[in-house]
DNA sequence: AATGAATGAGGGTTCATTCAT
DNA sequence: CATGAATGAACCCTCATTCAT
């Protein structure tokens, strides 16, 4: 993070510039830092996704990762701070794949771009459960660690800037309401989405369901993707 | 919800029958195992909700509580059966909350009654953010601490309920769409109430405003009650 | 114990003296201190043959004797004196038994009579292992829970002269050697009784066999048989 | 025994070779593992010889080795399995002391060899208790913790095959009885030269005198060898 | 920059014992 | 005398972190 500008989208946001992008790799004795890098986030990531910040264990991580617990102190100075960079990279990884999706983005009516953004936010996030569960337990935490990092917002701005443009050209060919607030909207299908993996088993408990079921998540995501447009349409 | 007790039925599994009404606070040699419970699930409770099941500490827990560390073992035989303890009772005190909310509900119109209760949803959730986080954190441990138990699909039973009926009189006069489906639409609420508060720290940071502001969240409430009720109009 | 003299054989050491021997038992609350010291002792026996004196759990004993704790603190003030009340109390449980066995000790010659005293102790030891391992316990904590105690030492000493008849009326006939001491001979006896059943399993790890089969004690023990009478022979 | 590195297809399953042999002390940041374990490895048996496997204390293991209480769960990964390495241990330096002796052990007649066998063996016990308490106190956990070990048969196979030859050779000159079963006769001297020492302070207190006297120690080892040689007459 | 060995501080849990009723 | 509730001191063990090589 930092001034590190995530140019290339896919790295990791603490990663420092290197010049020399490919070494040999030579046995015991690993020589590419960056990779080792990667490797120790992409373990950490999955531990901490699976148990917390608190409940992740060095050890574990240092075991999946397949790396010695120094490299981790080397790069990472403490297990806080390894949290904080996993965080980021995976917001990297969002802005990443944000971006991947605009560049590749259907064009057509507001309404078709519309339908076609909350459908693959509802599939990234039901796809990259270990993300949002960074980022539930980021919470827990206050945010403490995304503090001072502009990564989260300029993660997700081109999307809402894509919403906000899809909302003014719709209230512009009166499909959709006038004046609505692209931030609420937002707001309203990542909820909808985010809330329905991230509490899947509590939600299930309480609904008498299973909503891990393939057909209960196809169900509700029709329904949020019917249910936004039906809030946003101008009868109402 | 705070000192509301639970009615008979609804008492969590292990509480047993209180015997006698009234006692003293004696310092040291306490002799109300009811009401140590009762201080110990709170001071779980809190602990929990704060730093998660493997971020908490027993240690914490029993200083707070103003109780011997065996106490708990004692009354509940494990760290986790503490967390699982006071995760129903958190299912107690919202079906407790629920049932109080009913009783008093105003009647009028479905769309006034349905208006009522998002807002007092949100408001709930909002009030209660101890309660959320704990229920947040049991996903992380997929569910397995209420496996088995009835409680948090009762808790809410009767709020699904009464939504149902809102819909169904709101759909007999022509107000909202017919053909709705309760489930969805509480999931609709519940989504987009508790994502606000749950994840109030990674949005704020996202969405770059301050979400914990008193004016963002009376818009967010504003926003949800207006989100949902237009995608109720049978207009769309 | 104290000054309570073990006349009834087969009470308890410590047991104090009471007038009212049979009392009705009134269901829950028990009104018979005997009979609850007793199965106190009974369980504590067991607990504390099991799992040494370390390892035995108070909590275990009072599962195991159906009584409540402090039962135990009352009659017993303390679990190491708990200990050495069965410790004693299995002393008392063989001097009972060794004054049984003289009282039924059948007749004829020495050769005889020694036979079958072997045979008895060996036996004896092999049913009684609860005991020997409260004995061998006591040693680990240097025989402190027995000193001030003549209870062990009378609980031998019938058998020992009982051995010292037979040596000495051996030696006159001329079947033993002249001039052997008793107590040597008591201890080859009891040695090799008492080990093969309290080193069972180290021995038969070091032997390669399985000393706790039916035909290896037979063997054993018919051996220990021969090995005593044969060191006797005066013909050596 | 004691310093005796035991040879090289005998040595404890966990053992690793050493890489470098001598190596100074150096406070605390030691970095001598096979030390550091040799270590741990001599208080434990320190520890669990006293106080048994319940007993002993890991606080005071650590601090008799003057180790950090990590170096023994990162070694031996939990108590049992610490007891189960100081156990093997002992068999390890049984089966060293038992090939020192062998290869020291005196010609002449056969009777001369049983004698001096029988006074190592006597001796040897007597000056090494920690070694046998902690056999004694396998016992109790039946014999769990060298459950798939073959080191304790191979600790004493020579010593047995040593006793085969003599009580062969012994029937051909017929200084003995023939068809003696070798491995009677070897529990016969086990059983009486490990039980004076195992059950010194009981037997004392049943015998009325104080075994652990210099006197009385030699009086048995002098009526053990007789016995033995008695009962091994051809005459009787 | 990598590794195995080591550590101090504390983690959850258990235990013998006592107190209030 | 009986009981359930409570305690404080330890107990075994783990963890993030660091050091020597």
């Amino acid at each position: 993070m930092g001034g590190t500008p995530p140019s290339a989208g896919t790295r990791t946001a603490n990663m420092r510039l290197r010049r020399t992008a490919n070494r040999k790799r030579a046995g015991p004795g690993q020589r590419d830092p960056d990779r080792t890098r990667a490797e120790v986030l992409s373990a950490a990531r999955q531990e901490f996704a699976r148990l917390g910040l608190a409940g992740a264990r060095v050890d574990e991580i240092v075991r999946i990762a397949g790396v010695s617990k120094q490299v981790i102190y080397y790069h990472f100075s403490s297990k806080d701070e390894l949290f904080k960079a996993a965080l980021l990279s995976s917001y990297d990884e969002i802005l990443a794949n944000n971006l991947e999706y605009l560049r590749k983005a259907p064009g057509g009516s507001p309404e078709r771009r519309l339908r076609n953004l909350i459908v693959h936010l509802f599939d990234r996030i039901g796809s990259h459960r270990e993300v949002i569960s960074l980022i539930v337990e980021e919470n827990r935490y206050r945010g403490q660690h995304l503090r001072h990092s502009t990564l989260p917002y300029l993660s997700s701005k081109p999307i809402v800037e894509h919403l906000e443009e899809i909302l003014r050209e719709g209230a512009a060919s009166a499909l959709f309401k006038p004046g609505i607030d692209a931030r609420q909207i937002f707001l309203d299908i990542f909820s909808m989405c985010l809330f329905y993996f991230t509490n899947l088993y509590t939600v299930s408990a309480v609904i008498g369901a299973d909503l891990s079921a393939a057909n209960e998540i196809r169900r509700r995501r029709d329904h949020i993707v019917h249910s936004v447009m039906s809030s946003l349409s101008p009868g109402c």
